[in-house]
DNA sequence: ACAAAAGTGTTCAACCTACACCCATGG
DNA sequence: CCATGGGTGTAGGTTGAACACTTTTGT
């Protein structure tokens, strides 16, 4: 079917996927960035990204930029928005889409990450980037926002185990504000999709405080959602 | 700068728009679809679409397709969800860009609309359509629904001057349920966007109802959420 | 008179927010 | 003993859902 050529005399573009790479760790919310490999503005710090091939989705071509990266697989994808704006690469006319991933950071393959000078910023402070790429992690970020007010996004971020404490932390750089740590623990609850484990950490409180981990998405009853108060 | 040839060894890909265009009228949201002009899947039911040039960006590219099809410029667009599995069109291998749009119905051209056989479907009850456009204009009512939870979305299907009850009726159509009328006007008229004229509309009830129109948006208090309870 | 929509008010439950308070324990 | 986080409880305000009630007027 593919054979047939029926759009012969239609115009064609350089199509691109980038990767906004969300992590969590040291109570921060961190970005993947590595310094751009190609020209133009090689050197700069850029997203991750890569064209769009004529056999794979852009969920593929995503996937495979990730995984030459960072050495994961199975990572959380999210479209985001397409930019389009025909002069907005210096390089080419190139339409790129989007995306955010959630990657468990203490998984990362940290040799790979490091091969080509990728590094972790803070979300509150990294450098400047190539073409629109900041306003790509701008939007990229108040998606991932408004996401976690409908799911609890632990799940990509966090390991198995973890305490409220770390979920409210997560949440808290998330939204870059404060949340109570007592009402916090009892809206997250009330979602009923944690289970509560017979083990406790006590290397984060003396008192040490239950370890939780996600319900598998099969079994979990229908999550409600959770007002962060996000306006947008 | 875009004379230079950076990426000449990079795939290209046919890049489209596809249009959920969207109207209100006779208490029903309705759905614009044509005959496909074009092979393969001629004479079927489909979203109006073309192919983006390398000159405009997607929205640009959607703009143009609107103008073509119903003669109406600066219509609301939205960037829905880009659909690229590589089979996803038996033609060739389409990336499309998925928008909706929001027309008011009463302003179209309609000889123009009228011209290549396009039609108007109620929103519950529209022929099945080729390819993957059903799962489109799907994504599309979410985002719709989205959207019209966070903000009032009369502004873009309605007449400049209408009653409370015509928006109501505009929600009721686009969330699929009714909504309690004194509820939905106090809800509504606590966001402080609409100003209440000095006219009186008699022609849909025996008392006559107020006019309101939308207060320009530069002059707008911000605006707040509408809770209708839509879980995604 | 009656039906139908306009417009206002009231009640109850649910929920969010801001705290207070006790518990456990490592230093 | 005290600072820190764990965990529970409570008082007050806000909001949404359901619904009663009055007003107005065309038929």
């Amino acid at each position: 079917m593919s054979s047939q050529k029926y759009y012969v005399d239609a115009p064609k573009n350089y199509v691109a996927v980038d990767c906004v790479i969300f992590g969590y760790e040291d109570y921060e919310l961190k970005l993947l960035l590595h310094p751009r490999p190609v020209e133009p503005e090689k050197g700069k710090w850029a997203l991750m990204g890569g064209f769009c091939g004529v056999d794979e989705s852009l969920e593929q071509a995503a996937e495979r930029v990730l995984e030459i990266n960072t050495g994961l697989a199975d990572i959380f994808l999210d479209q985001v928005h397409a930019f389009s704006l025909p002069q907005r690469d210096s390089g080419g006319r190139v339409i790129s889409m989007v995306f955010y991933a959630l990657i468990p950071l203490f998984q990362q393959d940290v040799e790979r990450v490091n091969a080509k000078g990728a590094k972790w910023f803070p979300i509150s402070n990294f450098p400047s980037l190539v073409f629109d790429h900041s306003q790509m992690v701008e939007n990229a970020l108040k998606k991932l926002q408004m996401r976690a007010s409908y799911h609890l996004v632990g799940r990509e971020l966090l390991p198995d185990q973890f305490t409220l404490m770390q979920l409210r932390r997560l949440y808290e750089a998330i939204f870059q504000q404060e949340l109570d740590p007592g009402n916090f623990r009892k809206k997250v609850l009330s979602l009923k999709v944690l289970e509560r484990l017979n083990k406790k950490n006590t290397t984060e409180s003396k008192k040490g405080a239950y370890l939780y981990k996600f319900i598998p998405k099969a079994a979990a009853g229908t999550e409600r959602i959770l007002n962060m108060g996000i306006t947008i």
